[in-house]
DNA sequence: TGTTCGAATGAACACCGTTCAGTAATTTTA
DNA sequence: TAAAATTACTGAACGGTGTTCATTCGAACA
């Protein structure tokens, strides 16, 4: 039964080849510029191939989309030991932040684009529910600290998220440009810091 | 001179007439799903008389851009009237809102598409610049009758804009999804809510 | 060894934005 | 009025896109 086996691991790294290869270009040249065509030549093999693997262009950047939540739960993991929960909030807030600022592009893919939603995002987003959670978890967490008396989790979390998120967007979507005389750069930095200053007040 | 005169004037409706069209399409099926040949085939001409009138898709699209914050000004227009500076700045932040809940993708067109800004946002964004001023002078008065101490009125503006923003953009991308059991629309009204609770504390 | 089977191909389809030589109608000039 | 020049418009063509599918071909099986 070894030929079965030894076919599976071909398809598995198969997927994989094209993943790296279409990763690559993506961070590259984003994915306006990333046509099944280019991948296909940068693995050697025909543009008919990657069908084989993949649904559609959708689908193969679908994949890119999850990576991306993960490496971005990766850069959080080391926040779980930060025992104030507000404390952990602020940390929260500005890794992703740095994500953004460090990978627009896939920032773009995650939060912005809807292209690679076509298929999952119609009814739900596992993705984002999940990391959703994470947030709410910690928000709970502070009321129970005292934090945000009297506000509805479900308001109060998509209040937060849109902050943080807003500032990324219009960085990533250089809406940023709008402030003349200030870098991108600085708005942001400084920008969260006024929305620290706000939370704390609450 | 008359012949010059109606030529002049030939040439003017053409333009409308194209960006009628365009608008109508564009309103209907979204950016991506607008090309330059529906458009010619709603207007009874070959594709290429449309680049006779504009440069190329971007710059057609430009057009609906300005339009787009002409209309959005239209509407904040009446806010004038209230005298009440944080009043109106919470009015300003609600029309905003409204704006983006109606016209879902002309908010897109305007705050988050890259395609009709590769031309002109390349160094500055002057109808960004405008209405960012807007928002920047009601915010100055808010400082003037003691609110917001001691915060920077750039990096201020830069955040509120942000909050609402974030708010609209994961509304027209879809991003409200990641609340199961939460109408979209609930989400940006009681979201707001939060928001101009938490700016009445500062 | 002959047969089956599945992976890979690449031409083809239907689109896209954009260009440009050519046409036809109108205006200007002689 | 006739010829020339200017103008508006056309639509085929270029080089791209995502996607499909009849065909090929080498490996596995009987």
């Amino acid at each position: 039964m070894s030929i079965a086996e030894r076919k599976h691991r071909d398809k598995e790294n198969m997927r994989t080849l094209i993943l790296d290869a279409a990763r690559k270009i993506f961070l590259e040249k984003g994915y306006e510029q990333t046509s099944i065509r280019t991948i296909a030549e940068a693995i050697e093999y025909s543009p008919g191939t990657i069908y084989l693997y993949f649904k559609d262009k959708d689908m193969l950047f679908h994949e890119l989309h999850e990576e991306g939540f993960a490496r971005m739960f990766e850069k959080m993991q080391p926040l779980q030991h930060v025992s104030d929960p507000f404390e952990r909030l602020k940390a929260i807030g500005r890794v992703y932040m740095e994500f953004a600022k460090d990978n627009r592009d896939l920032y773009d893919l995650m939060f912005i684009m809807p292209a690679p939603m076509k298929h999952e995002i119609k009814e739900e987003w596992p993705m984002g529910q999940i990391t959703l959670n994470f947030l709410k978890s910690v928000i709970a967490e502070c009321q129970a600290h005292g934090r945000f008396k009297g506000k509805d989790i479900e308001y109060l979390s998509f209040f937060i998220w849109s902050c943080v998120h807003g500032m990324c967007a219009l960085f990533v979507r250089d809406r940023c440009k709008a402030f003349e005389n200030i870098e991108p750069l600085d708005l942001l930095e400084n920008g969260y810091n006024v929305f620290v200053s706000v939370l704390e007040k609450n």
